[in-house]
DNA sequence: TTGAAAGCGGTACCAG
DNA sequence: CTGGTACCGCTTTCAA
């Protein structure tokens, strides 16, 4: 079809009769040049079908227009990349990344750069990194901060970090849902999840802190800790229910895909939702309302987040300092749990 | 912390007291230098926190080490980013790209880059594409094939195409799953999706041929058009429902996410599944399982295929020839079937 | 408003 | 086994 990819800017330069400079003003929109010559250039460049050598700009310009995503899954479980809440995450941000000119490379934790900013920053592969999720360790994370390169993390805002963390309060939000259950008439109410976890550790004091409020007896451990995948959710409540019967009437799950876990569980030995049991979610992926019961949830404006992580990211490519952002949590009321 | 990122290769090199040459060998595991130089360069790379320059060395080779990867999106429904099965083949392209040392550049075909072999390709930004899904247009996926850049899609590899695809055998599959309705009793099966789209086109095939091949009644028609999201199809099998009542007793449906849908908008009238109407999916995403009763779907195989697809495309870069691959599904039943 | 020319930081050919 | 050096293709001062 085309005679080969050949053609360079000096190419185009010489067909034009202009110099190279004049050139590349042109396709960049440069107000220098006069308009007339930019149209023209520019109609030039695509007849030729010409596109502008990235590795030599961003050479030349040292930068590089690429954010590296990475999502941090947790060490073992390479299950969690099918978590839709954090696949949601990157999709908003991929949108946002766009809007604002830049291009996702995706990462994530299991592929073994030791020293991500010299990885990717230091490589000139990425201008910046955005880190979705803080997993069970944080140290990685500690680092490039450290190392000064730009960062932004979705995570728990309320943690303390000496980096820009964007994330809802996830401790209001599970304090939401144990309230919820509580006024529902749950007195028994346990927590699913891991709270070894930098987020859902924040869920668990949200958690602790609705139980203290209402005087529920926290004297027994309530607390049953599984990964945070549905399968690891159904396996270990099936076998809680097996050993120790129905001890509990409410759960306070750690994300959705686990409450869907626990559901499942729940609904093969034809125990009541929400009359036996009461079950809160977390994150409000697209299944929580078409399961059967329909799951109650907490819901988190990805979207919006999406764009302020950005926002902040792009401050500190210009040498602004950068923030941590509470974003608003909502509770959904669906249909496992009792209305009040 | 560290007094910036500034060193270079040269830098290196006039530390080490060698020349440019052989750093540059020696960092890339050149067997030309003498092992023991490699290690002392290579620890001293590590000592002073250095990485190559990747701009700069794509620059010299014209080679990026990065793959672009497009999710092809229906043009309406952004929607269709929230389906985990298409995610799930991101996560797992991700992985097996790596492996074969690439790297990943997201993007999505909303991004609206007219000629993508033009700005992934001849702007050295990736050395190769991989579009996963077909969609409703396969228009800009053509072009790729025409300009003869290296390009792998994920979709029907028995749509006759110009270019390598590597998919499940979507005729088969739905073949298979509408058998399994029929030999479980049902004789009105209606198909619940999108033929205009690629995939889904293949897959209403398989429908219609068990259907001829088991004499049922064709006459009149019994295929529902949705959008493929879970949400449209809650949406409109309501309304088929409250139209037409329920005139069928099985439903093949396009995807999972499609098939929850459905089964939502069935439960919520107290119709018996699989005894009333029984439903299939297609995919067996992770929450297939988790759901009441659980979804008998067509499992595919998405690991193995990004690996498959991964060869291809680096057949493809080291000049050899790429062809189409068609992966084994297998019908997985479960409880929203009758069994046979 | 445009042009000339000096690099950006590696790589790899050609010598030795 | 190692070194010298000419580029890869674009951007951006500086000069005109």
């Amino acid at each position: 079809m085309n005679n080969d990819n050949k053609i360079t800017l000096a190419g185009l330069a010489k067909l034009a009769g202009v110099s190279t400079s004049t050139v590349s003003r042109a396709l960049n929109n440069n107000p220098l040049i006069k308009q007339e010559t930019r149209d023209s250039l520019q109609a030039l460049a695509k007849q030729h079908n010409f596109s502008l050598n990235r590795a030599a700009s961003r050479l030349r310009t040292q930068k590089t227009n690429v954010i590296a995503v990475i999502l941090n899954l947790s060490d073992s479980t390479d299950q969690s990349i099918s978590d839709p809440f954090l696949l949601k995450v990157v999709g908003d941000l991929n949108q946002a990344l766009n809007q604002h000119g830049y291009e996702m490379l995706l990462s994530n934790s299991l592929m073994a750069h030791e020293d991500w900013t010299s990885y990717f920053i230091n490589s000139s592969r990425a201008d910046g990194i955005i880190v979705v999720g803080q997993g069970k360790s944080t140290q990685k994370i500690e680092d490039v901060a450290l190392s000064g390169a730009p960062l932004v993390v979705w995570g728990d805002p309320k943690v303390n970090a000496t980096y820009p963390v964007i994330g809802s309060d996830n401790c209001l939000g599970s304090y939401l849902a144990t309230r919820h259950l509580i006024e529902g008439g749950c007195k028994r109410i346990v927590f699913l999840g891991d709270p070894e976890h930098a987020e859902m550790s924040e869920r668990y004091k949200g958690y602790e802190k609705a139980l203290a409020e209402f005087n529920l007896d926290i004297s027994i451990d309530l607390t049953v800790s599984c990964d945070i995948t549905s399968k690891a959710a159904y396996e270990k409540m099936d076998q809680v229910i097996l050993d120790h019967g129905l001890f509990f009437d409410g759960i306070v799950a750690a994300s959705d895909m686990v409450a869907l876990g626990a559901l499942k569980a729940l609904k093969e030995r034809y125990i009541n939702i929400p009359n036996d049991v009461g079950i809160v979610g977390f994150d409000d992926i697209v299944m929580a309302e078409l399961f059967h019961p329909s799951l109650t949830t907490i819901q988190q404006d990805t979207k919006t987040a999406a764009n302020i992580m950005v926002e902040q990211l792009i401050n500190q490519l210009n040498g602004q300092p950068a923030k941590s952002v509470v974003m608003d949590i909502k509770l959904i009321t669906r249909k496992s749990t009792k209305s009040v």
